[in-house]
DNA sequence: GCCGCGAATGTAAACGTTTACATTTCTGAA
DNA sequence: TTCAGAAATGTAAACGTTTACATTCGCGGC
């Protein structure tokens, strides 16, 4: 049987209010008597009943995380900056992953709503009603790449439209005529907009658009594979392509190598999310780079925020900024440039 | 204020131990009284507060999983055929990860005792004297990729030594005498075994056998960039390589291209993991795959074992077996081989 | 008409903490 | 000597459930 308070209270002599006083490090205590319950919390190997102490002060110094299908590396990114963040404040993380549906993903909500003392949502499927109806009305949530309006919520974001316009723009600049894309699952709100920062680009630098520019995609290499075959029958080819992300230009960059059409030469490329094989494969891939870690630190800080200052804490919608990095794929790089 | 079970029991004008018993489903209630306090749960919203509960029934219906530095997409994996197993059987995750040394671990071992009913432990740096110093003894573990000897615990490896041995084989039979490898991270458990692997299939093969053919890496492509390229100035050179995982394999490839060395023709090149690039890069990986999420789901289901059969559930080791990929890096494969 | 029994429900103790409030003890000033 | 007040500790209520046990009620058998 494991040792409670009371076991403590009983070998150091004390009331159980001291042992819990010292466990506290309440200050209001004896330095003798302190010693004394520290001596028997040894010998006992005694540690406090964490349902207990949860319910008592009604709070559980847990978050918790609501996450799409796991998948890839962006995932174990995103949950190595919370746990780091929620660790160095003694937070710990409840997670629930691969909700592909709103039902799912409410049984889920009811699951979260008592464990934790706040909560942070990825996904795509979620609104307003649905988690006003499912949660607590007082439990701090933070919406991370979800796609919310107004200032009901706090909600973070990547900037998939500065990204994408950014590296799509620098193909443009570079005197890229026609740019395809190929695009990423098409209800995910970073696949949206990525898609959109591409059109505007195209715009902006009066490249030339097409509807068939855009080759449908999922985010998988396969998919990608795919596409990229598709983009070599296209006449007039496009000189670049623009991958929604690293994982499928790694997999277009495949596929145009067994059609022996070499990149950057004949065929530009570039990726989106700067995954760290990206700059071990030859031609090294021109891409954006997203602080997927320090995403997930944000969040949790937001939240931490919010949990411990209830009453300043004020709502917002954040956007983590992205940068363009420049290697090889897209044959625009000075030799100089690509030294460092 | 949320509402809690006095409440639900006073709209319903019954007693709370007839609302208990209709939330967890007891048989023993009428049918219309059943539906009265249905109707009082729903108009109330009223969702019973779970540190009460786990107080009350003394489990939590959680599992704790101990991760070392979560990094790349093996962790993802693992942790989605965890979560899918755990939730079908109304399990939940609590996760900490980034544990590089005893000390952390051991902070995060009392965190988790008390906030679930059994523990997934990865971690090269544990062993059961602390183990059992800093747990409650009747804890249901299950060590997952750890290094561990004897039947006090339950533990499951990947068969990393079998893995190596037969994809190094696989070399030395298809005429390769000269096998290097890049080794992964010293102390890892997982590289060691590789490592035995490959010592063990060179000495059965007759294949030359030389320490100078170990280079050092630590799982990571830039470890495995230099020793790539470490590997060219070596005289006489080696004919084959075999990369401690894919994400080196990848790295070694880049390197290789940047010398004018061909693969496979010039050198032979393998890796372990198949993770999802290894196919879709050029030429593609010959590898050994793992099946990670089904290593998740394993260990999920032994410790849900250990925790509802207590009497029954006996420990023993169990072995993860690998699979050998031949594909076009080896230069082994017959080109009928790989249409599939 | 009484008794026993099972079904349905209620009462209250337990789970192991935290913490407001009460009590004791001691110190030093008047 | 007395007393105020601070410091240290104890007592007991509260947190919101679950569940063993007690109670009530209706019914059939005698």
């Amino acid at each position: 049987m494991r040792s409670t308070i009371k076991d403590v209270a009983k070998r150091a002599g004390v009331s159980i209010a001291t042992v819990s006083r010292v466990l506290n490090s309440s200050n209001v205590v004896n330095e003798e008597t302190r010693l004394l319950v520290e001596n028997a919390v040894r010998e006992l190997r005694y540690s406090p009943n964490i349902a207990a102490r949860n319910l008592s002060r009604s709070r559980t110094e847990t978050i918790g995380i609501l996450l799409p299908d796991l998948y890839g590396e962006f995932f174990s990114e995103v949950l190595r900056g919370m746990d780091r963040t929620a660790r160095k404040q003694n937070y710990h993380l409840f997670i629930s992953s691969s909700h592909n549906n709103k039902v799912e993903i409410e049984a889920a909500l009811r699951v979260m709503s008592g464990r934790v003392d706040g909560l942070i949502i990825m996904s795509p499927h979620i609104d307003a009603t649905s988690l006003n109806a499912n949660l607590p009305s007082a439990l701090p949530l933070v919406l991370l790449n979800c796609h919310v309006e107004g200032d009901e919520f706090d909600a973070i974001n990547i900037d998939n439209y500065r990204g994408a316009f950014e590296v799509v723009k620098h193909l443009a600049v570079h005197g890229h005529k026609r740019i395809a894309i190929i695009k990423g699952t098409e209800k995910n709100i970073d696949a949206q907009e990525r898609l959109r920062g591409y059109r505007d680009a195209l715009e902006e630098a009066g490249a030339e658009y097409s509807k068939a520019f855009e080759i449908p995609g999922d985010f998988t290499e396969q998919s990608s594979y795919k596409a990229a075959l598709q983009i070599l029958q296209m006449k007039p080819r496009p000189t670049a392509i623009f991958a929604s992300n690293d994982a499928m230009a790694i997999a277009a960059l495949s596929a145009l190598r067994t059609q022996r059409v070499s990149v950057p030469e004949e065929i530009a490329l570039v990726g989106f999310d700067d995954i760290p094989i990206s700059s071990y494969i030859k031609p090294s891939l021109t891409t954006v780079r997203v602080g997927i870690s320090d995403l997930g630190a944000l969040a949790v800080e937001r939240l931490l925020n919010a949990i411990q200052k209830k009453k300043e804490h004020t709502k917002r919608h954040m956007v983590m900024r992205t940068e363009l990095v420049v290697r090889e794929s897209c044959g625009c790089a000075s030799p100089t440039e690509l030294i460092t």
